[in-house]
DNA sequence: TTATTAATAATAATCATTACAAACTAATAT
DNA sequence: ATATTAGTTTGTAATGATTATTATTAATAA
């Protein structure tokens, strides 16, 4: 923990930002929920919970320059908010969802789906790949088992 | 052209909806500008050329609907707007974008990269896909091809 | 110490999207 | 023909996420 931070306070130097009392907490409420795609509000109410003096636009601000460094990844699932994840230890960015569109779970998969395709894409249309998106949209494993018992339901009356 | 929006009256009665003149004309643009990653505001705007009496909201729950069909996808390239593309008339769905960081034009590529990594998430993870979203960000051929450039004119001054 | 700069808080403004109420249309039942 | 109904549209108001602004504070440099 204390270990990612010092890093993540380098990084801010690098650039001539400083890690401020609010953006450090604004950090380690990322750390501590790490896996829970947290939207701009919801990291501010969490935030709040322990640096009540902070605002809104303070972590909005921390979240963008965070962005820009490659620090989190501003993602977004078509619900109009958007949703920031830390970024992993590992420099590699292997890190795709799951959602699920009958109860909206997000779930999050770590593997290295792309690196082929990545060298098509720079061998066969010229451009040079810095970061992907990769998000698969269907039915999750629970709302599967909860779709196959409905239909035995159905069929014994 | 005529073909389609034919097709496209159909899946709408197919659920019992109407293929009004406001949808039609809304249709008609989607084809007109099928590469182009319209916004919602776009569209409304290149409708009213031609049917001036439509209204914003109108083309919001078009673009809303013909989405939930599957005729159009709606996309979110990370900018505050949702844009919407008219699917292409093959059934399957191979449509990936390239984002360029640099100039923010957006290429779209047509090709089956993902059909073995569906098979790994299913395998895998136990998710049963039915769409998905893939984004590569990073240098397209002209913003390369720019850097090139400038970097000859740093060297020969 | 004073001047300068960066960062913050609080709030107002903006912008995309959605909700709402009233009017309209087309199809069907009476 | 007339009434009824459900579906659709319009214009506008409301909402909600995000950004801009302004005054203030903290940190740093001169």
């Amino acid at each position: 923990m204390e270990h990612r931070i010092e890093k993540i306070k380098k990084q801010l130097h690098s650039h001539s930002y400083k890690l401020t009392p609010q953006r450090e907490a604004t950090v380690r409420v990322l750390l501590e929920r790490e896996d829970d795609h947290l939207s701009a509000e919801d990291v501010y109410l969490l935030v709040k919970e322990k640096s009540p003096e902070i605002g809104l636009a303070t972590v909005y601000r921390t979240l963008e320059l965070l962005s820009e460094l490659k620090i989190v990844d501003k993602i977004n699932f078509g619900d109009g908010v958007s949703r920031y994840d830390l970024r992993k230890e590992g420099a590699k960015h292997f890190h795709h969802h799951l959602v699920c569109i009958e109860c909206g779970s997000v779930e999050e998969i770590e593997n290295d789906l792309l690196g082929e395709v990545e060298q098509i894409v720079e061998n066969d249309w010229g451009f040079e790949v810095k970061d992907h998106r990769l998000t698969f949209h269907g039915i999750c494993r629970q709302c599967q088992a909860a779709a196959v018992k409905e239909d035995v339901q159905k069929a014994t009356p």
